[in-house]
DNA sequence: TTAATTTGCTTAATCGTTTAAGCGAAAAAG
DNA sequence: CTTTTTCGCTTAAACGATTAAGCAAATTAA
């Protein structure tokens, strides 16, 4: 704590100025021509005395922090941690470090791990951005902060993002169970205005369509909150429809997790009564006795795709990179 | 970026000097008697310009970043996931925000990582610590760093921990599979000299020998890397050996998930032909067809206690606390 | 009326780095 | 032998905030 080194008492230690000390740590020794000896001698003093570069120093010198932001939804939930893990590793290869939050979805808490972080004076925000966000987004921009959008975007903004072709892997899925035999396909979605979940649920519209099964569409939006209950409850509803469902496609990993648990309760068998394809793996769905079919989405390409378009982004603000990912389709048996 | 509003624009706007901004907008206006007047402009000046206030700067001038580190061993795993939600909550109470790092298990990693932390200044450090780096956390600690470790510890060194009582907790685990008939009962564990590994291995043994089975003690100890097929050859080797087991338990999530597959795979009925016993919950756990018994550790309390540990420690380096917490064994079907 | 105190502000040092500018001395060029 | 260039180093400002110390002016006390 207080017996911290300092550059000063390095220079003090060789006799020389703190400038040349500097130099010489910063490997400039050539650039800034240090006489061999005294680089030998700064060297061995910054060992001896154990020297730490003070980071806040040379980042409030330097006008960067070499840190990046990351606001997900929960780091609780596997899918982010995973991101989470992804960008880290991605980011470290280039020298920044991972501040963290998690927004619950909330635009309010978003808004504060938005102003925390910027305080901080991150060099950029990776963002997995709230239902109704797309103000703060805009803000920040103007104000000239590196964001690069993940898991969704607001078509709105030109900002970067790194998402699924959400609109594709859905009409995937829906077609997929089509081709095996369902007919009466249900969706359970989250509410949000966000086009993740549009997409999600447009491109399940539209495979039915397409098969003409647009009398069985039939799509149920639960909250973010009580996920669990609210699940049971549209599945309820789905149960008590004259026009009973055959097959239910979920539109996220915890959906899918809540959806299976009441399918189990009540004893309805997959795939026979009901065929089911869900978004996002989980070591769950292996161990399901019908083993779960699974929008799959690429982890690594999402995770490492936004953590080196944010960091092109820092070098050269105009570079504003958009992908729309593939997904894998992994059939399993719950829909064959 | 460059339109960043500074203490000093302010101060320009209303015509007084930065001390007084500073005073006031640290809410230091009585103390430091300034006139109502200009605090009512500077609050109006700092609004009007959309003042965000420079926490680099701050940290430099306070010798406090209000940052700590955590560093698991990958923040993939929901495990360390969990763990991350509920100090990023606990943290983010007391004005600090989450730095992150996964070491994998690797003590050059975790060297790395704290070599990156604590240049960044972070004002205090949680640690999962890996295998053999006893060495690093007491450096840290003499230099002053407060510490605090958990899921393991090292018992010769005098630091603040928050881990579960892993001996009670094996202990238990294989006191019910006893209760249940169970005798031949396994073990598979990671090759750690780690402390929560030796308690949970010791714990098996000794309730073991208590149930006066220690004829029938077998344990495989499996590498960090590869789990996957490492587990597989653990299991056929305790199936080709002339005492079959009866039982077996994982003393990790991964273990279990592993070794669920491959049993799996192989056919092996659960509990019928043989019991099983997990660490830590897991949703997948819930979906195999004899849900399974499960170690459960109490993670919000580990992440409370830890936060507000190492708070307590940064505010006084001589409160040491040590906590080894309770487990809960959830008993399902996989053990009776 | 003078001295002491209070009020309300400014000045300037500080945190630990980085780096442009400058300055003698030595070496090279004329 | 003088001038120019190169070499090897130091000085000091800057990043943006905090805060101890100081200083007039106004107020109160003696």
């Amino acid at each position: 704590m207080g017996n911290r080194v300092r550059i000063k008492d390095i220079a003090a230690k060789v006799g020389v100025s703190t400038a040349l000390v500097s130099y010489v740590l910063n490997g400039k020794e050539k650039e800034k021509r240090v006489g061999n000896e005294l680089v030998k001698k700064i060297r061995e003093a910054a060992a001896e005395l154990n020297y730490q570069p003070n980071q806040i120093a040379r980042s409030l010198r330097n006008g960067s922090t070499k840190t990046i932001g990351l606001i997900v939804a929960d780091i609780a939930i596997p899918f982010f941690g995973q991101l989470a893990r992804v960008i880290e590793d991605e980011a470290a290869k280039n020298g920044y470090t991972l501040i963290l939050g998690s927004s619950d979805e909330d635009a309010n808490k978003q808004n504060l791990l938005i102003d925390t972080l910027s305080h901080r004076q991150v060099d950029g925000l990776i963002i997995v951005p709230a239902d109704g966000t797309s103000d703060q987004i805009a803000k920040l921009v103007k104000r000239g902060m590196p964001i690069v959008l993940m898991d969704r975007y607001f078509p709105e903004l030109n900002v970067s993002h790194v998402c699924l072709n959400n609109y594709q892997a859905s009409y995937d899925a829906v077609r997929h169970l089509i081709t095996k035999g369902f007919q009466r396909i249900g969706m359970i979605a989250y509410q949000s205005g966000m086009i993740h979940m549009r997409e999600r649920i447009g491109g399940y519209r539209e495979a039915m369509e397409a098969g003409n099964f647009s009398k069985y569409i039939k799509i149920i939006e639960v909250p973010y909150h009580f996920t669990r209950i609210q699940t049971e409850r549209a599945i309820e509803q789905f149960l008590s429809d004259n026009n009973e469902i055959d097959a239910l496609l979920f539109a996220t990993n915890s959906l899918t997790t809540a959806g299976l648990n009441f399918i189990n309760k009540k004893g309805i068998k997959v795939p026979d009564q009901m065929g089911i394809v869900g978004y996002d793996g989980n070591e769950a769905f292996d161990f399901f006795y019908a083993p779960i079919t699974i929008v799959e989405q690429p982890l690594n390409e999402i995770g490492t795709k936004s953590a080196n378009a944010l960091m092109d982004l820092i070098n050269d603000p105009a570079k504003i990179i958009k992908y729309d990912l593939s997904h894998f389709l992994n059939i399993r048996n719950s829909s064959s």
